[in-house]
DNA sequence: TAGACCAATACGGTATACCATTTCAACCGT
DNA sequence: ACGGTTGAAATGGTATACCGTATTGGTCTA
C-alpha cells in the first residue's frame, strides 16, 4: 500500500520516468540533519523511524545508514548482538583525528596543485586570492558564520578538487561535512581565530604560486594542525558539548 | 525454504547461538576474491550471482557490495539508470593515487609515532628494526613473495596501528588491501626493487627513533612516492594488465 | 548477408513479510 | 513500596516478491 503511495508520488513528479534513487535522497537528508545538529550527537537512529520520517522503505534506508556508518556520521553503539546506530558523538579526540586526517589529505592535494604547470597554478592562485580576500573582509565584520563556512570550504576545495583524483575527492567530500559538525558547534568562539586562518591561507597561496610543493603541503598541514589545536583548547575549555546522549 | 536451510546450517555450527552476520562474511569472501585476482579487474558482479555463489540472500549481499563499492574495490559502470557493478580496474592513474593517499595517511601515522614519549618509541623502533632485518634477508633470497607482502604489511602496520585513532585505522585497513591488488599483479618485477625499499625503511626507523616527526613523515611519504614511481614505470612498460574486461 | 526490430530475460531498485533478540514496562509477590 | 518476572513491542537481520528498465539474442526483412 505504501508502495502505491510512493509510486503515485513519483508519478506526480515533473518528468521523472521512474526511479528516484531513494538511497541517495535518504542519505543526503539524513546527513544534512546530522551536520546541522537537528539530530544531536548520541541520538539513536532506528531504521523504522527513518522510514516513517522520510517515507521510503527499509531497504534503501538501510543502504543509506550503511554508508553513513562507514563514513563516520553514525556509529554503532553495539550493545548485545545487534548493532544499534547512534549519531556519532563529538569528542575532543575524534575532532583532533578528523582535523589531522583532513590536513594530510589536503596536504597531498596542495602538493599536487603546486606541482602543476605554471599556467594552471596561476589560475588557481588567482581564485584562492580572491576567496581569501573576501574571507578577510568577512572576518572583520563579525557576522554570518554560514558565509564564512562557505568561503573556507570553497578555499580548500579550490586547490583539492581541481587536482585530486576520484578517490581523494570522495574522501574529501565525506570528511569535510564531518569537520563542519565540529565547526558549527563552536562557531562563535572559533570565529575569533579567523584572522590567523587568513594569514595561514596566505602562506598556502604563496607556496602554490611559487611551485613549492613541499612548502604548500607543509603550509596546509600546519593550518589544520593549528585548527585542531584551537578546537582542542576550545573544547577543553567549554566541555564536550556533543558527547551526551539525548534519548 | 532457503531460510530453513540456512537456519539448519547455523544450528549445525559449533556454539553459535544464532546470527552469523552474513554481510561481514560475504564482504570478506568477496574482497578476498577480488584482492587475490580470482575475480579479475573489470569483471561484472551481479547481486544474484553472488547470492548463488555464497548462499545468502540479496539484502546482505547488497550491503556488502555497497561497502565494497564505497571502499573502491568495486566500481559502478553506471550504464543507463542502474548502476551495474564491476571489479575496479587496475590503472596507472588509480594506482598512483592510491599509493600517494596511503603514503600521506601513513605519513600522519609516522608523525604521531615520532611524537610519542621515548619509551614507547624505542619499543616501536625495536619492532620495526626486526621486521626490516627479516625483510632484508628475505629480499636476498628471492622467493616467497607472499612472505614479503606480509612483512612489508607488518612493517607499515607497526607504526600506524599503535598510534592511529579509529578513523585512521579504518582508512588504512580499507586502503591497504587495494594496494595489495596492484602489488600482487606485478610481484616478480617489483621484487627487484626490494633492497631500495629496505633502505628507505631504515630512514623511517631512524627518524622515529630520534623523535623527528617531520622527518619521519617525509621519509614515509618519500617511500610511497618512490613506490608509486616504480609501479608507474612497471605498468607503462608492461601495459595495464588489469584494465580489460573479462565478461 | 547485414541490419533492424522484437520478445524473453537478466538485473538492479524497492517494498515487505518473517524471525530472533533485546528492551521496556506493567504486574505480581514479598 | 520495592524488586523481580514475564510478556508485549521494538529493533535489526534476512529472505523474497514485484516492478520497470536495459540487455541480449534471435528472427525477419531488405
Amino acid at each position: 500500500m505504501q508502495q502505491t503511495i510512493a509510486r503515485r508520488a513519483r508519478a506526480g513528479s515533473p518528468i521523472e520516468n521512474g526511479r528516484v534513487d531513494s538511497v541517495a535522497r535518504v542519505y543526503q537528508e539524513l546527513r544534512a540533519l546530522i551536520v546541522s545538529g537537528q539530530l544531536p550527537p548520541g541520538a539513536r537512529i532506528s531504521e523504522r523511524a527513518v522510514v516513517a520520517r522520510m517515507g521510503s522503505s527499509r531497504t534503501p534506508v538501510r543502504s543509506a545508514l550503511h554508508r553513513l556508518h562507514q563514513e563516520g556520521f553514525v556509529a554503532s553503539a553495539s550493545r548485545g548482538g545487534d548493532q544499534r546506530l547512534i549519531v556519532t558523538p563529538l569528542t575532543q579526540k575524534d575532532g583532533r583525528e578528523l582535523f589531522l586526517i583532513v590536513g594530510h589529505l589536503e596536504g597531498l592535494g596542495a602538493f599536487e596543485a603546486a606541482s602543476l604547470p605554471t599556467a594552471r597554478r596561476r589560475q588557481i592562485v588567482r581564485h584562492l586570492r580572491q576567496l581569501n580576500r573576501t574571507l578577510g573582509v568577512e572576518a572583520r565584520r563579525k557576522r554570518s558564520p554560514t558565509r564564512v563556512f562557505e568561503l573556507d570550504e570553497q578555499f580548500h576545495r579550490a586547490f583539492v578538487d581541481d587536482v585530486a583524483g576520484p578517490r581523494l575527492q570522495s574522501l574529501h567530500h565525506s570528511f569535510k561535512p564531518q569537520i563542519e559538525r565540529y565547526v558549527r558547534l563552536y562557531v562563535n568562539i572559533l570565529l575569533d581565530t579567523l584572522p590567523t586562518s587568513v594569514k595561514e591561507h596566505e602562506a598556502i597561496i604563496a607556496a602554490i604560486e611559487s611551485g613549492d610543493a613541499k612548502g604548500a603541503q607543509r603550509a596546509v598541514e600546519t593550518n589544520w594542525r593549528n585548527a585542531a589545536g584551537r578546537l582542542a583548547s576550545v573544547i577543553s575549555e567549554h566541555g564536550e558539548r556533543g558527547s551526551w546522549h539525548f534519548t
